[in-house]
RNA sequence: GGAGAAAUACCCAAGAGGCCGAAGGGGCUCCCCUGCUAAGGGAGUAGUACGUGUAAGCGUAGCGAGGGUUCAAAUCCCUCUUUCUCCGCCA
């Protein structure tokens, strides 16, 4: 949610940086409903104020034994014009607030406008591997060799489910487990959150309303703001882990991370491009998440980009740093880098880690605050979140990156230690 | 899942239609006294949101949340949430 004050003071501005998202704003009509509901605001709070000092008169009129009836008659219909007015402000205060939550993140002024096409790549790190032999994709590879069971996946779940198995099983924990012990030794807090989730958290994070429909829910009520649903990643825990709080800005920059598996619907989306685990209904990820004062959250998107990129680099692949054009941010972020992977059998980069800065966005959503020293008045955080990472991209690159000509596959150097000491994944 | 009890400010807690935005304690802040400390005395101590104002301020809301009754609600009624106790269920 953007704050209605920079509307208000910067129009034109906020109109034309939001165009570079490719959205179209027109916030007279806002501005107009905010006026009236300004004044019917004003006109309920004087009536209200006279309720209040008639009503504060009348015990000591009645023991003076003078007439009240009078008095009690043009109070009820002060009272009923009281409802209707409160009836009044209330609406138009909703109406605002719909249209404002509606509005995206205004973007960063540095990013270039327009879609993906504008993304720009502002580091590469390692090369291409190349093979002396044909090399194999990642779902051939793992089937052969028996680590991922794609079909017996799909026979008890269905399409975009698989199981991870014996030296696979130990793989994708030996990631997970590298990506906690890095996290671990950066001072990050680790958070194991509940995987379901009200409504609110979604609306908070700034996923809901636009993708209520992209997760799975639970419960049967037909009110979804009553039901829970499963979290599609886990920076829709952690953003709003001190909502409706002020915190102490000693404890800010707060890092946290969590593990979460990620149950997403994926309606549609599937491809040729993205066969395998390349996008599945249940991943797992490993999420990183910055609460910051304002004045701390630029330094805090670097370092999270930088700890995503570290975390690459030290399990040896070719990847790339990608600088989000506006319009390829969500509309919750004002900043995003993708790091995308070299998957060599697909010939593409494919994201396994998406660094965002909300600004204050989410943080007007779910009112998380600071107490700010300098004014000792409460001030909105910043929040920021990161992949720290998704396995189920890296997995495929790695698979693929690291294979030998006999099927076998490489295991990083980092992860042996908590594969215990394995260096190779054969068949047996 | 069922049955009971509870929810008041930083914490504990009183309050049972108007004199209650809230007694009393604790804590915290400041001051006095005591050559340190302990003890003692005094004063202060909703935060917040919204509206209005250049501002000091003023107004409105606010006793778990949302509704209702009433001229007037922390107080009465309804719904919900959470916590505690008991019972049931538990692949």
């Amino acid at each position: 949610m953007i704050d209605l004050k920079r509307i208000q003071e910067n129009k034109e501005k906020i109109t034309e940086l939001l165009a570079r998202k490719g959205y179209t704003a027109d916030f007279d009509p806002l501005l107009k409903l905010d006026a009236e509901r300004r004044a019917a605001i004003s006109e309920v709070e004087t009536l209200k104020a006279k309720r209040n000092k008639v009503s504060a008169e009348i015990p000591a009129l009645k023991k003076a034994g003078q007439p009240v009836d009078e008095i009690f008659k043009q109070m009820r219909a002060l009272g009923d014009e009281i409802a209707m007015l409160d009836a009044k402000a209330k609406e138009l205060d909703e109406k605002v607030f719909d249209i404002l939550a509606g509005i995206p993140n205004i973007p960063d002024e540095d990013l270039l406008p327009g879609e993906k096409e504008n993304n720009t790549v502002i580091k590469t790190f390692g090369e291409k591997p190349t093979f002396d032999f044909e090399p194999q994709n990642h779902v051939d590879l793992c089937t052969k060799l028996g680590i991922i069971d794609y079909p017996r996946g799909t026979k008890l779940s269905g399409g975009g489910f698989w199981l991870y198995r014996g030296d696979g099983a130990r793989l994708e924990w030996a990631l997970l487990n590298f990506f906690i012990s890095e996290h671990l030794k950066d001072g990050y807090e680790f958070i194991l959150p509940p995987h379901q989730l009200g409504y609110n958290c979604g609306f908070g994070a700034g996923q809901f309303p636009k993708f209520t429909d992209e997760v799975y829910w639970l419960d049967c009520d037909e009110d979804r703001k009553k039901n829970r649903f499963m979290l599609p990643t886990a920076e829709t825990a952690l953003v709003n882990l001190y909502s409706n709080e002020i915190m102490d800005e000693t404890k800010l920059p707060m890092k946290l991370f969590a593990y979460t598996p990620c149950y997403r619907k994926e309606a549609g989306s599937y491809r040729a491009e993205e066969r395998g685990m390349v996008r599945g209904h249940q991943f797992n990820k490993v999420e990183m998440v910055q609460i910051t004062t304002p004045a701390q959250s630029k330094a805090a998107f670097e370092e999270l980009v930088n700890k995503a990129a570290s975390l690459m680099e030290k399990l040896g692949l070719h990847f790339h740093v990608s600088k989000l054009a506006a319009g390829d941010c969500s509309a919750t972020m004002c900043r995003t880098y993708d790091i995308e992977v070299w998957i060599p059998s697909m010939g593409i980069y494919k994201e396994v880690s998406s660094v965002s800065n909300a600004g204050d966005y989410q943080a007007r959503r779910n009112n998380t605050r600071y107490r700010d020293t300098q004014t000792g008045k409460p001030a909105f955080v910043h929040t920021l979140n990161g992949s720290g990472l998704a396995t189920s991209r890296i997995f495929p690159a790695l698979v693929e990156q690291n294979q030998n000509a006999d099927g076998s596959i490489n295991i990083p150097e980092v992860l042996q230690p908590f594969m215990g000491g394995q260096k190779v994944i054969k068949s047996l």
